[in-house]
DNA sequence: TTGCTAGTTGGAAGA
DNA sequence: CTCTTCCAACTAGCA
């Protein structure tokens, strides 16, 4: 007779959720079970924005698990601590989860499976939350991970389409030995975390019907898939983004990226043409594969130390520096309105994220990428270990990007977008009546501009921070002899 | 072994 | 305003 928990962590839906069909396989009682690890549970490791997303789409998990005469129990406590626990009581033999490749998730996961196997649990894990099964990748790529994305994509070629989607459950096995009131889905502020300002409203809703909602919304436009050039789109549009802004629901798998990946290839098949890799909709998966797949077999990849991809470069320790960054008060107003943005909703555009990273590293501050990625990490809702840290050593020209003398200008970049500055007049409003010929230099306006636009430069608005020309031209010779060392 | 090619998304100056 | 050209770069993958 099997007693079986599916153990929800990523993979927060019940479509395309083998784990959750091999839970209910043959069973009698089936817990749906997500265990609130303390170590995710803390403000400065997940900001606000992504807690509410994980309390939205745990609720819309239960109201689905309930829709089938099941729920989800939130268990609070470390998962090595607390499921043994749970499996003695509920006389739990199989225990099925999706598999994560993250070092934090590799270590947790063994560690449950090493106590699960002498208490005569079964453990059973999936492959759903990429294409493909990254050590299948790498089988197939003679043992490591391809270094450039276009053999990656000629990989994926050679190996065919991901495994099919699987159906999602039409009954579920029952509960037993739980009450109403027990493990219920907490609130943010019962987690500690800072009551929501009424006046803003999360722009991302979480869950599964809402993420799946907005990928049918998204793909229901043709014309809009055919042409998605992801280089070609606008960072400065924000009613509604340019790009999809699904990177949250794929984040926590509200929606499986194999369920994207098909109904994008039935929109392409009615198509008489669409864009391709590396910049189209199918080009954005394969760049998340891609880095999945490469973060999972490299060593110390969230750091620039230990890690064999990643150029060694001495930045500079500066905590003033990298706290206005953060806090959004450089002086350059895209990059300061890009960080507000970050900051207030969770997402920010692609491009803007190249322009705040390069202005923290190689462009302008000289700081250490990693502290940018924990910025990131902690205030992105579709924060991605893999793919955050990728990107950061792209950016940084640490690795994968090597062509550091092309520097984002945090005044001219975003102007060809937006020379009115609708973009910084929404997220900063103390420079709202500048003029739009100094509204990406303010400092630059002539004090009489700076009374008439009620802002005053060093007082209401800061200063530059540091000045651009100079220090791009500074850090360009200190690229240049990073480079120069051999890798 | 060596040489060749192409790579997701820049900026500034000048026509 | 739009287009072209130059600036000056490095490496994985492959023939």
């Amino acid at each position: 007779m099997t007693h079986a928990i599916v153990w929800f962590r990523k993979g927060l839906r019940l479509h395309d959720n083998p784990a959750l069909l091999a839970a209910c396989e043959g069973a009698r009682r089936l817990y749906p079970v997500f265990v609130l690890d303390p170590w995710f549970v803390n403000p400065e490791r997940v900001g606000l924005n992504r807690m509410r997303f994980l309390l939205e789409s745990l609720q819309d998990l239960d109201r689905s698990l309930r829709a089938l005469s099941s729920r989800l129990l939130v268990v609070r406590g470390k998962p090595v601590e607390v499921l043994p626990g749970l499996w003695r009581q509920w006389q739990i033999n199989r225990l099925t989860f999706e598999r994560d490749t993250e070092p934090y998730a590799l270590t947790r996961d063994g560690q449950v499976h090493d106590l699960a196997q002498p208490a005569g649990v079964e453990v059973i894990v999936c492959t759903s939350h990429t294409l493909y099964d990254p050590d299948q990748l790498i089988k197939a790529n003679r043992g490591r991970a391809p270094q450039t994305y276009q053999s990656f994509c000629k990989l994926v070629a050679r190996l065919g389409p991901p495994l099919e989607t699987v159906a999602s459950p039409a009954s579920l096995p029952s509960l037993a030995e739980v009450t109403e009131a027990q493990y219920p889905i907490p609130s943010l502020s019962e987690l500690g975390y800072p009551a929501q300002p009424e006046a803003e409203p999360s722009l991302y809703q979480g869950g599964e019907h809402e993420g799946l909602r907005r990928l049918a919304s998204y793909l229901s436009d043709p014309a809009r898939v055919a042409s998605f050039s992801k280089p070609d789109t606008d960072p400065t549009a924000f009613e509604p983004p340019a790009t999809t802004a699904l990177g949250p629901y794929l984040k926590f798998g509200c929606i499986s990226v194999r369920t994207f990946y098909t109904q994008l290839q039935a929109v392409y098949a009615q198509l008489k043409s669409h864009t391709q890799p590396p910049v189209s909709l199918l080009g954005q998966l394969y760049w998340r594969e891609f880095f999945y797949t490469l973060a999972y077999v490299t060593p110390n990849y969230d750091q620039m130390v230990g890690n064999p991809l990643c150029r060694q470069i001495a930045w500079d320790d500066n905590e003033p520096a990298l706290r206005a960054w953060a806090e959004a008060r450089t002086g350059y107003p895209w990059i300061d309105a890009a960080m507000t943005q970050l900051r207030r909703e969770g997402w920010l555009h692609h491009l803007s994220r190249h322009a705040v990273a390069c202005f923290l590293t190689r462009g302008d501050l000289w700081l250490s990428w990693e502290k940018g990625q924990a910025v990131f990490n902690q205030l992105l809702i579709d924060a991605d270990w893999s793919i955050n840290a990728s990107n950061w050593m792209w950016l940084s020209a640490s690795a994968f990007f090597h062509a550091y003398h092309r520097v984002y200008s945090p005044i001219t970049f975003a102007k060809g977008y937006d020379p009115e500055g609708h973009y910084i007049r929404h997220y900063l409003p103390v420079l709202k009546q500048f003029p739009k010929q100094y509204i990406y230099e303010p400092w630059k306006a002539p004090l009489a501009v700076q009374q008439q636009a009620d802002c005053l430069i060093g007082q209401d608005y800061p200063r530059p921070i540091v000045a651009h020309i100079e220090a791009k031209e500074r850090n360009l010779g200190r690229m240049r002899a990073a480079y120069a060392v051999a890798p």
